[in-house]
RNA sequence: GCGAGCUUAGCUCAGUGGUAGAGCUCCACCUUGCCAAGGUGGAUGUCGAGGGUUCAAAUCCCUUAGCUCGCUCCA
């Protein structure tokens, strides 16, 4: 066990065997590497894909409320400004020049009781301004740190032309919002899905792949009625407190709060699917200060890398932030029409109205909010619209990939019959994200007939998995091989598969587990169905 | 971005100014009746890149890129 740990917490002999047998190279090696990039290589490519298909037929094509979206990387600017990326992704950094310490410029000012002046589109020092490490006055200017990748659209590189390369993928969905709501005929609440390539231009890309620069997410927008909605029209609000089911049907009568811990719980559940054990995975609620002032819970799931628990994925209820915002930018209404709500509120008398709007008017007053924006709020609501709110779990797709990688190394003594010892490094991914699944290997290559056996079944386990042809070296070799790429099972041919001897093993092959490293006999016929159920 | 350490074959690494190496891997053939170690043969390097010092540089100096760690950052 202690050993097993060691083992795990050398990341360094994880991206040796990476490389080694293909899984993730850096980037332009050939030119001496580009910091914050990584490729996958055969290996990785398939893992990666996997990881990928996991997720869209868990999220997407396993359900009937959410659906899809491929959006484009280069997005129109507004967009960013919108969403905030643009001024939140620009912190101006000062460094003291003396004690190297570098500071956030506006965090300084405040913490001596000054402010960060803006001169056009420079940032400037009050004057005076100390290092809090060292006493130092000796700052550099201050400097933006601008995190998205900037680029010109067309011939002429000027500030009209500047665009980016998509920080997140989330705000594709929000602003593609009102095409797929009226074409998909998909009504509140229901959910749309992406994954794809975003782009950061992180300070410092750290931790192998952890961080780099080019990533891939797989963001889920679901859309929910807000809990004022939906007490209109179910009567009631069903939270927490209420014990709900999660594990059935998401129910009309759930609260934000509600669908929040379901898509939490629906996470782990597909964590687990594709091999990633409930005990490796961690959850962080995050404090009321540390949450987004839009944000009303937002949950990380994390995964216990060799270089610290970090990170895998973010849930978080966003409330009607990101659609209000481009309402706002756009001017497009980002309202839905809700045929449930209207029926219900058709059937209210006008002091229930009246009573209802007091009602919301007094909690968001309570709440600090502003009274008219909450009575035009529940004027709305009794119009049948409202802007949907917004549960969103965003994974980081790469990230997933190297912590499927770490959970899936090991390294197993093994004593054989002639007490010698010896080590099998061997990769415990589970079958359906397995870059391959099955490995036909001919136990011999010069019998021919034994050969094209192998190869015809080969060739047929093909049409349905990514398989692997080795016939080269001993077979016990052949085996290990395939461990250190974590392929499941190992399929050889061989006398017996041609009857010769017992003739009842006839059409009869040796399949190889990984894990165990035991054999069974099975008939050639039933190792499609054979593989098919082990990647369930 | 700052500081420290590092970069030699596909991988792990040895090599402190004088002919670039080892183990594993990989390839071919032979052998091989089920868990890497048999036999024979073979391949692979502008010693991260560029510049300098020197009769001579993997080795010393400068610049640069990348990696690791620590700061910083992580909307």
């Amino acid at each position: 066990m202690d050993t097993k740990k060691e083992i795990k917490s050398n990341l360094e002999v994880i991206s040796s065997l990476c490389k080694r047998r293909g899984f993730i190279f850096p980037s332009s090696e050939l030119y001496g590497g580009i910091n914050g990039f990584w490729d996958y290589g055969p290996m990785g490519s398939e893992l990666k894909r996997n990881i990928r298909d996991a997720w869209w037929k868990f999220t997407v094509q396993g359900r009937t409320d959410v659906v899809g979206l491929d959006a484009t990387i280069i997005m129109h600017p507004r967009i960013w400004e919108a969403s905030g990326h643009a001024s939140g992704f620009a912190d101006p950094m000062v460094d003291c020049k003396d004690c190297k310490k570098r500071h956030r410029a506006d965090q300084l000012c405040e913490e001596q009781g000054t402010k960060l002046i803006q001169d056009g589109k420079k940032w400037v020092l009050p004057e005076g301004t100390k290092c809090t490490q060292c006493g130092s006055k000796n700052l550099t200017e201050p400097r933006s740190f601008n995190l998205m990748f900037k680029t010109y659209v067309g011939p002429i590189e000027d500030d009209t032309s500047a665009s980016f390369l998509r920080p997140e993928t989330a705000q594709a969905i929000f602003a593609q919002f009102l095409n797929i709501e009226s074409t998909s005929r998909k009504s509140v609440p229901f959910g749309v899905a992406q994954s794809g390539k975003s782009f950061r231009n992180e300070i410092n890309p750290r931790n192998y792949t952890f961080r780099s620069r080019e990533f891939e997410q797989m963001e889920l927008e679901f859309f929910i009625r807000p809990d004022e909605a939906v007490e209109l029209i179910c009567g009631k609000v069903t939270t927490l407190a209420d014990n709900p089911d999660l594990d059935g049907d998401p129910q009309p009568d759930w609260g934000w709060e509600v669908w929040h811990k379901y898509w939490v719980e629906q996470r782990l559940k597909w964590y687990r699917k594709v091999g990633l054990p409930a005990d490796s995975l961690e959850l962080y609620w995050q404090t009321k200060d540390e949450l987004a002032h839009y944000a009303r819970a937002c949950v990380d799931i994390e995964y216990a890398f060799p270089f610290g628990v970090q990170e895998l994925e973010g849930i978080a209820a966003r409330s009607d932030f990101d659609l209000s915002q481009h309402q706002k930018f756009s001017g497009k209404s980002m309202d839905v029409m809700d045929d449930k709500l209207r029926e219900a509120v058709m059937k209210l008398s006008d002091e229930e109205k009246a009573a209802f709007k007091a009602k919301v008017v007094a909690q968001w007053v309570e709440a600090g909010k502003d009274e008219s924006a909450a009575a035009a709020f529940v004027d709305k609501l009794f119009e049948g619209r409202y802007i949907p709110h917004v549960i969103e779990p965003s994974a980081g797709t790469d990230r997933l990939a190297l912590a499927l990688i770490c959970n899936a190394y090991d390294e197993e003594k093994l004593v054989d019959a002639k007490g010698k010892e010896d080590i099998r490094t061997v990769m415990h991914f589970h079958p359906s994200i397995a870059p391959v699944k099955v490995a036909v290997l001919p136990l011999v290559k010069n019998r021919p007939e034994l050969y094209e056996k192998a190869r015809r079944i080969f060739k047929d386990l093909q049409q349905e998995f990514n398989c692997f042809w080795d016939e080269t070296g001993a077979i016990g070799r052949r085996y290990r091989r395939q461990d250190e790429i974590g392929t499941p099972f190992c399929v050889t041919v061989d006398f017996d598969t041609l009857g010769e001897g017992d003739a009842s093993l006839k059409d009869t092959v040796t399949v190889r587990m990984r894990d165990s490293m035991e054999q069974v006999r099975m008939p050639v016929a039933e190792l499609e169905s054979f593989v098919r159920k082990s990647m369930k």
